[in-house]
Order: structure tokens, then C-alpha cells, then sequence
DNA sequence: CTTATATACGCCCTGCGTAGTCCTATTTGA
DNA sequence: TCAAATAGGACTACGCAGGGCGTATATAAG
């Protein structure tokens, strides 16, 4: 609970990595060996990070990926919602439609994880990729 | 992902009410059947709460439960962490011993994310009980 | 001392999300 | 033409969240 995924992870791991190489173009397998990390599994979210127009692939022989920004202009926050596809949420009425919640009429407590909600998101907003290198 | 359990809403709702009635003592029948709570997952959450020091138990007859200290006094960390049981942690290796993480000694995000982990931290244990109701 | 009303607590079931594997298609440089 | 890359679908294994049940224990009230 309230754990970031391995994708995310991964994501970031390899982000950095790119940016950590001056943004040179970098492979999938390259880093997937040397991080450890399964490389079907990083393929499909750096096809993510791709679609979110993070990185820029290139494919064919000699492709890759290069990021599609600079690392100042690129934050956790980014990488969390472009891989988690959803909306990021810390309950069920802030990722979903409300109503969703069968006690939403109920529930006494969602104005201040509002709060909490909006104080998450900038923790994750306010951290850049270029902070981690 | 990064959602908290329904547990722990569960358990800001029930002390929310209980604080809100000035701490008379409260039956988990009378909370589940106001916010429509499931009442044997309730019923846990409130024995967790319990053990956890949040709460006071009176058994038998006429009991029910009070808080065990002001609402003031209370975080929304605090009641995270007694429902969670375990660490609550961003990433495997700040819930964990950190060499369960396969890829530890080849993580380059771990120190960026503990500064993530620790502004979590705060967030959720600078949200007192008070503010919510 | 009996009964009704509470909490305490364990077992089990079900659905869903995570993490990972495998396989195939497509693109493209040499 | 071939090899190296990305693109992406299908499938499985596993763990956990959420909830349902059954039973034991405590205690106020009659
Ligand atoms: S409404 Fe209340 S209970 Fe339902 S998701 Fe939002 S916060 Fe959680
Ligand atoms: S070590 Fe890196 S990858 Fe492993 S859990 Fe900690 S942060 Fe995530």
C-alpha cells in the first residue's frame, strides 16, 4: 500500500540512465543489463514513456530512446501517471468518477485527503528527473 | 497504486466519529451502519486500532469504544501505520530489509526516492485527527 | 444465573492488480 | 537480405485487498 510499482521504478531508472549518458541514444538491453531489470518488462514501459512523449524512440538497427525533454523539465510526477496510465489517486474518488465509492454520500473524510491529496502531488511534481543523476 | 487501503479509511472515519460525538463511546454496529461499512472489516480495523493505542476497547454490554488520547494528538500517520502493520514505505527497500530488493546494489533512484519517502512522511503526520472533523 | 449485547479473533473465499514470460510483427541501418 | 531494435498482444503465477462466517469471551442488566 502506497508503494510506486517496479514499473515506475524501472521508468525512472531508466530515464536517468538516458540522461546520466548526456542523452545518447540508449537501448533496452543495454539497460536492462545493467541495471538487472527483466527486459520485456522495461520494453513495454519505455513504449509508455514513449506514447507519453517522455522519450523519443527510435526504432530499426542503431535505434533506441533519447528523452523527448530536458531532465529539469521532466518530474517524478510525470513518470508515475504516464506509466500508471490513471489518474493518480490516493482514494478511489480521486482516481475514479466518485461515485464509484459506494459510500461517497457517506463519507466524511475525502475534503481532507483532498488535502493530503493536493500536498502528494506536489511531492511528486516538485522532485525532477535532474535531481536524481 | 499509491492509493491507501479502505482499512484506513475505514479507521479515519470511525475516529472521526468518535471524535466528534466529544469521545462518548461508540459501538462499531452504530459507526458501520451510519457510513456503511462493512461491520467485520470494521471490526478489525477497530481491534487494530486497539492494539495500536489509538483507541480504548470496553467489552461486554454498553461497551464500545473512546479515543485514547485528544485528536490533536492523533495523525493520519499514526493510524496508517498501526492498520498497516508493516513499514509504510514508497519503494521495497524502505518497507524491507533492503537487500530483498533484487536490484539494490544497482539502484541508482534509492536515495532520490528516500527524500520523496521522507516529504511523505510529513504530509501524512502533520494531518491531525483535529483537522478533520 | 441467564440473557442480550459487545468486543476478540481466526479461517476462508473471491476478484483484481502486479510482475513476469513468451511469441510475433514491424521498422530500419548496414 | 540480414540483424538489431522497437511495438505490442496473450498468457501465467502470485500476493493482497476486501469481505463473509463462525465462535469465543466479556459484562451489564434482569
Ligand atoms: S469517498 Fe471517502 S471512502 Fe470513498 S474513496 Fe473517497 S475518501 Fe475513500
Ligand atoms: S532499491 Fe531501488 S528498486 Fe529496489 S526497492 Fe529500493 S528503490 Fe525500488
Amino acid at each position: 500500500m502506497l508503494k510506486l510499482s517496479k514499473k515506475v521504478e524501472y521508468g525512472l531508472i531508466a530515464i536517468r540512465h538516458i540522461a546520466s549518458v548526456n542523452n545518447h541514444i540508449s537501448t533496452v538491453k543495454e539497460i536492462s543489463e545493467k541495471y538487472i531489470i527483466p527486459v520485456d518488462v522495461l520494453a513495454k514501459v519505455m513504449q509508455k514513456l514513449t506514447k507519453g512523449k517522455i522519450i523519443i524512440s527510435y526504432q530499426g538497427a542503431m535505434g533506441g530512446y533519447t528523452l523527448a525533454r530536458k531532465a529539469e523539465e521532466i518530474s517524478v510526477m510525470d513518470v508515475i501517471s504516464v506509466i500508471e496510465g490513471t489518474q493518480v489517486g490516493i482514494a478511489q474518488c480521486f482516481s475514479e468518477v466518485p461515485e464509484n465509492c459506494s459510500i461517497y454520500t457517506n463519507c466524511t473524510i475525502k475534503n481532507p485527503l483532498g488535502k493530503i491529496q493536493h500536498n502528494l502531488e506536489h511531492v511528486f511534481s516538485s522532485m525532477k528527473v535532474s535531481e536524481i543523476i
